[in-house]
DNA sequence: TGTACATCAGTGAACGCGCGTTCACTGATGTAC
DNA sequence: TGTACATCAGTGAACGCGCGTTCACTGATGTAC
């Protein structure tokens, strides 16, 4: 009777998704291992993101993620794989949520960094993984998946680029100082400053105000550019 | 008599420093091992970078560095510092050639960004360990090491910010778009732009112009700002 | 609906590896008389 | 200048560890008749 529930829970497990908390073991590992992979960077760093710390988490033998991923780098790869598309969807939504396309560019910059330094760990081998590979994994890449949507937002807020190279080298420059700003806002030698200018959001935001693109200003830059 | 030699040519090492190739063993390992680790960064990247793999390297046994550094992160440390300080003096000579001070600011972009891209892995184990412990070296943080020198180029460059807190916002902006772009110059994704451009260079100098501060235009940003 | 069988998704023991670090040691270097 | 001795800077063997991966296995799940 109890093994009868518990069959029942994962053939509902594996169509629809409304279940109870520990269904794991069958049902639907690579989730689970996933789901343990984030856990483990978030509480012991990236560093200890082995493949058998990840299934040890997972409460399984260290053989069985081979049952669905070919390798170590399989599984990590689903993990920041499911971390791009969540970066994804926070500009996506912050761009959504904007007062205006004029400020869009900036709220773009500012929940890229948020989804930074909620998900340190995480953002740490999203980049390091992109870093090894010297590209932005595809779906990044995509309008979806990030970039693309700097272009939009960057158009839809009145900018006229001379070029299409512009747009695009307005792009890039975007990316790379919402990247740097993600990786060093942590550091504690700007602790003082974020108190002074009351909280951490409001230090990103005056140093974004100091960039110029991302400052909603992208359309005196290309101009003058 | 052979042997003679060889003690001369340690006591000479030790003193001042014009050498034969390979006076290693006695004489001055903690710099062979640095050098090693260097020489390991580079050909087998940051992951490679073992203490034993360095003692390897330098033709010694994994317990002797042991007699240099307290541990093997002592170790990683000393390289890591050797590097800021490249960085500092790569900065420093930038700024000093600049043919105006009103260039300088950018001067210093390139000249940081061809640090990270001739070292690329030894600039990926200094941001490594400066984002693990949550701030930069002592060193690159003053004046003469990095940092520092932002904030006197723009000055000298005739800005006139309205605060200190505007300097130091506009120096952390400079500092982290430069790390951006130092991380990301490499990516596939940019080759066809870059040879449009007419090479890696041209292509960094055109980010840099579209960021603003970095751009030569501090005072803009500034006064706006 | 019940049975026979293939497949699927786990187990747990074992492999070889490179790592950081410790240890007792040894021979060369430098110092005191 | 020569000898006795302390110290210094190496050696190499050993430790325990966690890793990625393989393997033969087993029991549960799903399928065909």
């Amino acid at each position: 009777m109890a093994d009868d529930a518990i069959t029942a829970q994962r053939a509902s497990r594996r169509s629809a998704s409304t279940e109870t908390p520990k269904p794991y073991h069958h049902g639907d590992l690579s989730r689970a291992l996933v789901d343990a992979g984030r856990r483990i960077l978030e509480t012991e760093g990236p560093d200890a993101l082995s493949l058998r710390a990840v299934a040890r988490e997972a409460g399984v033998s260290p053989a069985a993620p081979y049952h669905h991923f070919k390798d170590k780098g399989e599984l990590l790869d689903a993990v920041a794989a499911e971390g791009w598309r969540e970066l994804g969807d926070a500009i996506a939504r912050a761009r959504a949520e904007a007062p205006s396309p004029a400020v869009a560019v900036t709220e773009i910059g500012v929940a890229y960094i948020r989804f930074a330094r909620v998900n340190p760990a995480l953002y740490r081998i999203m980049y390091r993984m992109a870093c090894d590979r010297k590209t932005m994994p595809e779906h990044a890449r995509k309008a979806e998946g990030g970039v693309g949507q700097v272009a939009e937002a960057i158009l839809a807020a009145g900018a006229h680029p001379a070029t299409e190279l512009d747009l695009q080298l307005i792009q890039i420059a975007a990316w790379c100082t919402a990247h740097g700003i993600a990786e060093m806002v942590g550091f504690k030698e700007f602790e003082e400053l974020k108190e002074q200018l009351g909280g951490e959001e409001a230090f990103v935001r005056a140093v974004l105000g100091h960039v110029g693109i991302l400052s909603g200003r992208a359309s005196e830059m290309i101009q003058q550019g």
